[in-house]
DNA sequence: TAAAATCGCCAAACAATGAG
DNA sequence: CTCATTGTTTGGCGATTTTA
């Protein structure tokens, strides 16, 4: 019989949790979300560095024979891009550097700290090689550099790639612990059977499984899980008590005060209305605004003169209702306007979307967001346009946040925990679905947003993605507008 | 009485959350 | 990834109390 040959994707699922890798082996493909890499241009730009830097001093392999030779008869060389597997393991480099009898592992990564896991990674790496040489082994990281600067130019790698060592943290880990993973995995293949491994934080970490509702399908609608902020301890104390239905917890001390209103709400059916939010509700000023951004990030340059990964400011939707609602035929009717701006042309929009915002939302009024995200892009604006600092530092007085009104003054158990505008809205009796073709989340969007401002989309879709975006954006504001609406009219029975 | 344990307070460190 | 915010845990430090 033939064993899989056990891959980094196979090893790091299973690491994660072995239903992880049931699933990964036996659900079909179109079950899984696949998301697209972000690190093939950084892998680019790798090989370019090391092709500048050593084509002209060592010899450059790419087969796994001349690799082992070379190493085994000292011989220097460097090597991009190559497999290498022993009976059970087979893994793929992304670089490596063979000088002065050392062996210099390379693991490439658009990111700018060094993470656990991919210390895990490099430690799997070494754990292989290894298994071929006696040689000492120097583990890096190849990341970028979160100061550079991109200018009109392609980047200077030297500046934009960041190579840190991890030989010392790598070192530190255990790897004996590899060989009895290995073995565990391959057992976990053999056997093809459904691992009855419960939900925890692994679900979550380190990166957010494709299976996590599958696992959540038999579970209480309102489950344990669903309480937020949890520190170790709460977490400990919950597991001990093996409860796993909000509605069956027994009254606990050890919960935080949003807590305790959570679960209270959940087991009454009851929402939570503050005694203060009557108060609050009625206190903002006319013409009310409701304001949402959408920003890019990347590693990657999309304009000159901005950082990797600092969000870039293409898009803002603007819902307002001007005056006091007046009754239209016995229904409490007010007038909503729309505004937007956007950029897609590949052009850089930072000055223009401060300009327009700046005449859009006039002088006066209170502007509702949800987060502190748009007050900190706009101080960010404000210092990159002092001209308008002025201007900008009034529109962030006049801002109010509805998250931090909601957190505080409101819960509905159909928030289940979170109080992300996405859950928040479920409970607003309009149309909520986003049930739009390419756009269905705040993740979609910044994704079709870049791939529309960076070209990457051809042309027959471009146009039914841009309407898809805008409808999105669209909807983001009116769902706060929704909001709005929701808390003044549950508060004024109170 | 001196050393050890305990307490209270504060600040620093850490973790979770939201947005994109 | 970032960054602000909020809440929690941790560590330091002196003062007070307990213990041998």
């Amino acid at each position: 019989m033939n064993l899989t040959k056990i891959n980094k994707s196979k090893y790091f699922s299973w690491v994660q949790c072995d239903k992880k890798l049931y699933f990964d082996l036996n659900l079909e493909k179109k079950y899984r979300n696949i998301r697209p890499s972000n690190k093939q241009q950084l892998l680019n730009y790798t090989f370019e560095f090391f092709d500048r830097k050593y084509k002209n001093l060592y010899p450059k392999l790419t087969n796994k024979k001349d690799i082992i030779s070379s190493i085994k008869s000292c011989n220097t060389f460097y090597s991009l891009d190559f497999k290498l597997e022993n009976e059970k393991l087979s893994l793929h480099y992304d670089a490596m550097l063979f000088e002065n009898n050392i062996i210099k592992l390379f693991i490439v990564k658009p990111a700018i700290y060094p993470k656990k896991n991919y210390i895990k990674e490099l430690n799997l790496q070494k754990y292989l090689l290894n298994n071929f040489f006696d040689n000492e082994i120097r583990s890096h990281l190849i990341l970028i550099n979160k100061d550079y600067r991109f200018n009109e130019e392609l980047p200077d790698l030297d500046q934009y790639l960041n190579i840190v060592e991890c030989t010392e943290k790598v070192e530190s880990l255990n790897s004996n612990e590899i060989e009895l993973n290995i073995s565990q995995i391959n057992k976990t293949i053999l056997s093809n059977k459904l691992p009855n491994t419960k939900i925890g934080s692994h679900c979550k970490s380190p990166y957010q499984c494709d299976y996590f509702d599958n696992c959540r399908t038999k579970l209480p609608d309102f489950h344990v899980e669903q309480i937020p902020n949890q520190s170790k301890d709460l977490k400990q104390n919950l597991l001990a008590l093996n409860i796993t239905d909000i509605k069956k917890l027994p009254d606990m001390e050890y919960f935080t005060s949003l807590q305790k209103r959570i679960i209270k709400s959940v087991k009454n059916s009851k929402e939570f209305i503050s005694d203060e939010l009557g108060n609050i509700m009625n206190s903002f000023k006319y013409p009310l605004f409701f304001l949402d951004f959408e920003t890019i990030i990347s590693p990657y340059k999309i304009f000159p003169n901005t950082k990797p990964f600092e969000p870039i400011p293409c898009m803002w939707s603007l819902h307002s209702e001007k005056q006091f609602g007046v009754q239209i035929q016995g229904m409490y009717e007010n007038k909503i306007y729309y505004d937007r701006y956007y950029k897609f042309t590949g052009e850089d929009p930072r000055r223009e979307f401060i300009e327009k915002l700046i005449v859009s939302v006039g002088s006066s009024g209170s502007i509702f967001i949800y987060s502190d995200f748009e007050i900190r892009i706009l101080k960010k604006i404000a210092i990159m346009f002092p001209e308008y600092k002025h201007k900008i530092d009034l529109i962030i007085n006049r801002c109010v946040d509805l998250l931090k009104i909601t957190k505080k003054h409101y819960y509905h158990p159909k928030f289940k925990g979170s109080f992300s505008l996405k859950s928040v809205s479920k409970i607003l009796t309009k149309e909520n679905m986003y049930d739009l073709e390419f756009v269905n989340s705040g993740d979609d969007a910044s994704r079709v947003l870049i791939d529309l401002i960076t070209n990457k989309i051809n042309s027959g879709q471009r146009k039914q993605i841009e309407l898809d975006l805008l409808k999105y954006a669209e909807k983001d504001t009116l769902n706060l507008v929704d909001l709005y609406k929701h808390l003044k009219s549950v508060s004024e029975f109170m």
